[in-house]
DNA sequence: AAATATATGTTGCATTTACAACAATATTAT
DNA sequence: ATAATATTGTTGTAAATGCAACATATATTT
């Protein structure tokens, strides 16, 4: 018997659990943010995370960070800016004029804000659970994250 | 001290990491079935392969598998369809109307043609991770999901 | 029987996202 | 020095997606 005749179902496989998986979550991520009346989106409220322990950071860095092209970066940031939860700045990096860019008081306010009405609700998703089982399975995808990451191109 | 205080960043989340590993496995696929010039999507490639391990489905039970709404799913569709991969046909379900679909013996043949040409690429990938990490993986997300779908409204 | 609710699929529109072209500047090559 | 290439961010447009409204038919309730 020739094992490789043997054809896995796409649907069985790792890539569409995955791609299943983080869709539901994002669905409950932007029903919950809703219900709780928050007043950005998911996609918001990562990047100011992500700009919260990045202090300086510049466009194109933080785009590599969120996974998002530099266009959509630029306009989530848009969006943070006039909310006044972080501001931008013209400085350089190797040389060349960069928009950095930092989280505000207000920014840090907020994201502390939304971390406490959020955390309940997610912890009571993932207690689904156990916390050893998810570091296990988070620490795989990280590995797997980095060996995608090397062979993609991200055109970012 | 209380641990609560000790708020967790969204970045660190598994909910992060699973949309990012998803993110960068979808554009994986996307470039790769423009390189192998496949004529379809990812997508539609989804929805054929589940249309092929599920004969006789109706439309909104397709959507809540594939999980896309059901006006996408029936856009998919229409696609496939117009291609001659799957036949759609009008039947009852609980009495009710509904249009049922099959795979048709052209859309079998690219099924497989596909299945051919991509799994080489695909194991590739996934040979980073032993494959029994996968199998650990894909089961605590399997059990997760099925968990998702019960907290979650999809609207399908 | 009539009214109300539910299930299914389609259509139209708004939002989101992806992608290519551009502008401005700096680096490297010829 | 000049030209070609690379980096960064923005703009415009097309494609994908989500969502609400609709149409149709059936179930359920009154």
């Amino acid at each position: 018997m020739d094992k490789d005749t043997k054809l896995e179902h796409y649907t069985d496989s790792i890539h569409y659990e995955l791609e299943q998986t983080s869709r539901l979550m994002k669905m409950l991520g932007k029903q919950l943010f809703e219900k709780l009346e928050i007043g950005i989106t998911m996609d918001e409220y990562a990047a100011l995370d992500t700009i919260s322990i990045n202090a300086g950071i510049c466009q194109r860095d933080l785009a590599k960070l969120i996974i998002k092209d530099r266009a959509n970066t630029g306009r989530i940031l848009e969006v943070l800016e006039s909310k006044g939860f972080i501001t931008r700045f013209i400085d350089t990096k190797n040389n060349r004029l960069v928009k950095k860019m930092g989280i505000t008081e207000k920014g840090y306010k907020e994201l502390n804000f939304i971390n406490k009405k959020i955390k309940h609700y997610f912890e009571n998703v993932t207690n689904k659970i156990p916390k050893e089982t998810w570091t296990k399975v988070q620490s795989v995808l990280k590995a797997f994250r980095i060996e995608l990451e090397q062979m993609i191109d991200t055109n970012i």
